[in-house]
DNA sequence: CTGTTAGCGCATTCAT
DNA sequence: ATGAATGCGCTAACAG
């Protein structure tokens, strides 16, 4: 834990320098030089000192990952295919080369922005955010401007699976409450030029459409749906594409859609059973409920099962994100795919650079709808 | 990204030594004095630079933890855990003060190595390393090897779900075939002193011993099983206690049980499903197959149930960790739960060095037999 | 309690 | 193609 540059560069009888280019490879080098070195490297069992090397050369090969929490699915699987871009070719293979920082931030603003401190602090080269932002205005405001400012710091910054930063101007509009904002806008600075915050989007609105055309399709009238927490952009457009089909299908009572619908705390499976009780509490008539994602949508079903009601035949259940066990389920899950692997793979090529931004910032991923057997047609007098 | 600590220094009027000190807390620093530091901070926004620090104080707040992969909950649930106990208490509350770089190696030795070089590069406080180790005697040697050295040089190691290092000498035996080990062997000086190298372990044996009892009390005399990778420790200890069980109750005929036993590729739903029509295609007539965990045996049950065989009145399926989804799954897994929060939040603070080490340097979590729908008696005449 | 002074180990000019 | 010298920003003695 001692061994130095100095002293390979001694043993190799060369100077520090020499040994620096010869493993930083961006500096020709005598092949009969860099061999000694190498050797030398080789005997003394020489590591490279990371925070002395940032520190001189002012950037680290570290890249963070902010994320609710790793424990879920959803979460790792983004992550785990952020970290597969990671690594470059060397030695004739893949070989990692960054470090990805993971953070669990729980989904609380505070600790959002305390991990972006600390991945500050280390000089992070990127940093990607996942998942749904949370929607409290003056957190959004501060997160923005944090953003902007490491991203014109040279940092680059990846939102993956959240909506794309306001521009400011819109921004202090929204807050104003004046939302006329007309298409010829001023151009929105914060994503054309460099030190771009880049977006790779899921779409949450679409899927959930696509999920409530499902099943009103299938002959569903009471179709209850229990969200994530409220204040989730998440959480929001995936119910806006569940009103706007409804609405579609024949106009919207808002007033019963705002019955047929019951926020749960988190996206966890203790949402999902308690939501249920009070929707069929509330609303007994219930045929179908779409869930806030597939975690959820296990807890819906436990809930039903125990208050005597079978899915599909009583009660559809539909999910959301197409986790791995959904199709495993009891009874297999619809629901709709969201391209997490591929969502988390452009993420991280955006952050390293390796893919070139889009043109307006913001890489927009499918979704697929997936029917199985949770849903079926209401029973005939449902 | 310019505003140094001396910048911070001029403005509150102090030296940069006594901004220093108020930042880390850890001297004596006037009240007074410290409110103008303080200040100063604030307006000029100032973040530390960590590798500057790093490199001046000769550590850092990286953690490192080492997974097969993060996507898979498994690893996912204990990296959490481990994150859960990184944060120290400040302003009143809890808040992150490591930061976790999650590594996923694939269960590849040569990626494990690679990582560690690379945490090894940032001088990382801590190392954890979690799941089953491959067991080529090389690579075991070479990574006893590393992970000794990197102890020495003030690194703390935990292993975390993976068996303890072999002592030097006991590895040296091994290797030279004699495993005539004798209780009265050698002191593990890897593991009293300082610099030692502690491990969380699982009872992987136990819980495949419960598991399989559990299917012989059921009256199942036709059990199969279908294992994780060959080369895995994971895999063979389970393997173990499956075959001690099997002893116990009356004999083991090695002949038939390695007939039963097939090695998927992996620990996923595809090594289940290939597993099990391997399996049944040697075996017919089984009546219960245990899987290499709640994934594979997912995949188990999907093979089973199309070959037209219902789970468990034709075939009970167990699996293994009980996996949030297991619950939920259809039929819900009887499994045998292992304690996956609790032993990475352990993990954790051995890491970091809140928990008094050991005595033998070795925590073992239990295990608890989960009895659910998957398994029933065997038919008649079965 | 606070200031001064030396490095920490490396990358990078600038010479040669 | 290589070496010498400088400084990155901070911490930790050491004085006072």
């Amino acid at each position: 834990m001692a061994v130095t540059l100095a002293d390979v560069a001694a043993r190799a009888g060369v100077s520090s320098a020499t040994v620096s280019r010869v493993l930083s490879g961006n500096y020709p080098v005598a092949d009969a030089t860099r061999n000694r070195v190498l050797r030398a490297v080789d005997e003394l069992e020489y590591v490279v000192n990371g925070p002395a090397s940032a520190l001189a050369a002012a950037s680290s090969d570290l890249l963070g990952i902010l994320v609710n929490d790793i424990a879920d699915p959803f979460f790792g699987i983004i992550a785990s295919a952020v970290q597969g871009e990671l690594e470059g070719r060397a030695y004739g293979g893949p070989v990692p080369q960054k470090l990805a920082v993971v953070c669990n931030t729980g989904g609380s603003p505070e600790r959002e922005l305390t991990y972006l401190t600390l991945l500050q602090r280390q000089r992070a080269a990127a940093v990607v955010l996942t998942g749904g932002a949370v929607e409290d205005p003056e957190h959004s405001a501060a997160l923005a401007t944090r953003l902007r400012r490491l991203a014109a710091g040279g940092t680059r910054i990846v939102l993956c699976g959240r909506p794309p930063l306001e521009d400011a101007a819109t921004a202090r509009e929204a807050r104003r409450g004046t939302s006329k904002r007309t298409a010829s806008s001023a151009p929105v600075r914060s994503q054309g030029a460099a030190g771009a915050v880049l977006t790779v989007a899921f779409d949450n609105r679409g899927g959930a459409h696509a999920l409530t055309t499902h099943l009103l399709t299938l002959g569903h009238r009471h179709i209850g749906y229990v969200a994530g927490p409220a204040e989730r952009t998440t959480t929001r457009h995936r119910l806006e594409g569940h009103r706007a089909a409804l609405e579609a299908h024949g106009g919207l009572d808002a007033d019963r859609a705002e019955r047929l619908t019951v926020h749960g705390g988190g996206y966890d499976r203790s949402s999902g059973y308690e939501g249920t009780r009070e929707l069929l509490r509330r609303a007994p008539e219930t045929t179908a409920v779409l869930a806030a994602n597939d975690t959820v949508a296990l807890g819906v079903c436990a809930a039903l099962r125990e208050m005597g009601l079978r899915v599909p035949q009583d009660v559809s259940v539909a999910g959301f994100d197409d986790l791995p066990f959904s199709a495993d389920a009891s009874p297999a899950l619809t629901t709709v795919r969201l391209p997490l692997h591929e969502a988390g793979a452009r993420a991280g090529q955006l952050a390293l650079g390796t893919l070139p931004p889009p043109q307006d910032g913001m890489a927009a991923m499918g979704h697929e709808l997936v029917v199985r057997a949770s849903t079926a047609p209401p029973r005939a007098g449902g």
